[in-house]
DNA sequence: TCGCTCTGGTTGCATAGTACAACTGGCCGC
DNA sequence: GCGGCCAGTTGTACTATGCAACCAGAGCGA
């Protein structure tokens, strides 16, 4: 492989969609902290599952976002004191705390929702509709995919 | 189509990919470290970039990469003390080290570019060609657009 | 009821990645 | 030669994260 293997002319399709993921993640964790001073990628992508789901337990968000529960108690201990969300403690197990969002929350949240909207908009602006719509499509497709169990020791 | 609008109900397909792109992204992030036990996504991306190039200077990198030099020094280092990069002193200009790889960090690369891509070609697997290649088009297009000048005081 | 185990959650500790600021050393124009 | 600029390093701090240890409530069985 020649060295111009670099810009997709000899690339598969796959090959090619590895590399501009790679090109986005990499890019995404640069940009993460600066979207919103008070909510980083983390913590919107936790207030927006509550919001989806009208409230859960943190290990729920551990669970589905594949964190670690400490990290997750962590975060949840961030949002609750900045008042983003609330504890109510489950009355059928009081082991459980049933997070949701607060009115301040689910207002910070459609902020940042509408900001990053926005931004994509913007990004997305020359681009027919149906390329918009594929591109959509595409994407849910693939991360819809759930990885096959690995069997580990 | 179903598909395309399937995503959100409600939603406009700038809406599902803005969606779909931060679940990328915060898994992206969850899944970083786990992708090879030496070579992080940043270190993969610094090494491929070397590749691509031929070799170039660490502030080449910052740049490029919207890193601080301090971080991509640190990177760096780290990557010359595991031996998959080294450092060549710039005769014409003494401050200057032009980095490149070794054959180690050739090989090392070429092993997690191909255990990525074959992660890809499972995830993909049942991915018409028209769609794969489609899906290629558009992130390589999304990732070709450049954010306007923000006037920044 | 007592104890064992499981589950939800918190906390202590360690690590990676990052930025900012201060610094060193080489290069260049005046 | 001096001041300014540029490449890179180092000190410091912060965030996100994971693992392990721990605590507390729930459920089950003897």
């Amino acid at each position: 492989m020649t060295a111009a293997e670099g810009e997709g002319e000899g690339e598969t399709a796959v090959e090619t969609i590895q590399r501009e993921m790679t090109v986005f993640a990499r890019r995404a964790r640069a940009s993460a902290g600066r979207m919103h001073p008070e909510l980083s990628l983390v913590s919107y992508t936790l207030l927006g599952h509550l919001e989806e789901r009208g409230g859960c337990r943190a290990t729920d968000l551990a669970a589905h976002y594949a964190l670690d529960k400490s990290t997750v108690s962590r975060q949840v201990a961030a949002l609750e004191r900045t008042g983003l969300i609330e504890r109510r403690l489950d009355p059928e197990d009081h082991r459980v705390q049933v997070l949701h969002l607060t009115d301040t929350g689910r207002e910070i949240l459609a902020q940042v929702t509408e900001s990053r909207r926005a931004a994509f908009r913007e990004r997305l602006a020359d681009w027919p509709e149906e390329d918009l719509q594929r591109f959509a499509t595409y994407l849910t497709r693939y991360n819809a995919w759930i990885p096959a169990p690995k069997d580990r020791g």
